[in-house]
DNA sequence: ACCTCTCGAAGAACATCGCC
DNA sequence: GGCGATGTTCTTCGAGAGGT
């Protein structure tokens, strides 16, 4: 038994776009950049702060011999966690340093509202396991489309507790009816709240982990739900015994949701076994797929899309995909570096 | 080969505020 | 007055660098 963990750098989703945004015009020239580089990056906008102080005053206070004590290197720390999940930050040479994806420029140079699409789309390209982000406690799950499902199916509500012993407590979700079962297992929950606790507390004492910090994990799921404006939170009264806070879908929600139904998730292991022409070929046309999710119009890639569709048959027929526009696979967040590099070399040679 | 020590990743907790 | 949200700070633990 095992809980999904996102880190805790706070619940403020559009501070944590602007940040990153931040920390990419101040280090878009750098390779391999550190924690100390996106720090200074940080505290040169006025975005973080430490022991009560900001700018260098900060980074004064914040300092220790022990740098895992250093408050400032912990919350770039986590917020990197995010980002790479995210597919914004990828791995450098070393555990502790990183480099820009390809996302970051769009990012960054994209109006308001592009951002914020571009980052709905890789909130719900989240995927474990993946290869920028260590899992080592092994859940296999893509979390965000499986809350939009649950809450769809439980009279559109979901509650902070429930999404952790229903989701983040989650071992595997593509097991046969494991969503079904999830349902079920909500509904006999809101029978009460006792109940509930109950469930929480007893996870607790089997993963080892205190109520307080599974409580920790729900902040940046939670706050996403709000910033992409697919729930609400309110008080809900009338599903537990007790008022009590929960997440409401919205109407933008519901439409989400049933889009999601339309598109095949694709895992990285449905695909690994073919060989790196097919996978490369459909790691260039999944960027495209994405990017048009985004927002961005790609009709002029048209005769491409084409030309890579013939290039990846073999494994789209394999995963049962008959017109690309139902690709549901984030290449930023999921392909392999090799995949990657395959798919930057096929594009240049189509320009 | 084994030992020690450092450091970062992961995990946990504290402090405070606002709201019901 | 208690609960939840949130910003911030503190603790644990194991990998691996470097010494012997």
């Amino acid at each position: 038994m095992s809980v999904l963990r996102f880190p805790n750098p706070g619940s403020d989703i559009s501070k944590m776009i602007f940040t990153y945004i931040a920390i990419f015009k101040e280090l878009e020239t750098k390779r391999n950049f550190t924690h100390d580089d996106a720090r200074d990056a940080m505290i040169k906008y006025g975005l973080v702060s430490s022991s009560g102080a900001i700018g260098q005053e900060a980074v004064r206070r914040s300092v220790r011999d022990d740098r895992s004590r250093d408050s400032l290197y912990n919350q770039h720390k986590m917020y990197s966690e995010f980002y790479r999940m995210l597919g914004w930050y990828k791995p450098g040479t070393m555990n502790t340093n990183f480099n820009f994806t390809e996302l970051s420029s769009y990012i960054a140079k994209a109006e308001q509202d592009y951002s914020k699409r571009i980052f709905e789309e890789c909130l719900l390209s989240i995927v474990f396991p993946n290869p920028l982000v260590e899992n080592k406690k092994g859940n296999i799950i893509r979390p965000f489309p499986f809350i939009l499902r649950l809450a769809s199916n439980l009279e559109g509500v979901i509650f902070r507790d429930e999404l952790i012993v229903a989701v983040l407590a989650l071992q595997n979700d593509t097991l046969v009816d494991i969503f079904e079962k999830t349902v079920t297992y909500i509904k006999d929950l809101r029978k009460n709240k006792r109940k509930l606790s109950a469930e929480l507390k007893k996870l607790s004492q089997n993963t080892g982990i205190q109520t307080n910090t599974l409580q920790n994990y729900t902040r940046i799921p939670l706050g996403s739900l709000k910033y992409t404006g697919w729930f609400n939170r309110k008080t809900i009264r009338g599903i537990y015994s007790a008022a009590m806070t929960g997440f409401e879908l919205t109407k933008n929600g519901q439409e989400k949701t049933k889009l999601l139904t339309m598109l095949k998730d694709i895992r990285h292991e449905e695909i690994e076994n073919f060989d790196i022409n097919e996978r490369g070929s459909f790691t260039l046309l999944s960027s495209f797929v994405f990017m048009e999710r985004c927002g961005y119009d790609i009709t002029n890639f048209e005769p491409i899309i084409i030309d890579l569709t013939q290039k990846s048959n073999n494994l789209l027929n394999h995963l049962g995909i008959r017109h690309h526009s139902s690709i549901f696979y984030s290449p930023y967040q999921q392909a392999t570096e090799e995949e990657l590099n395959f798919a930057k070399e096929l594009d240049s040679k189509y320009e």
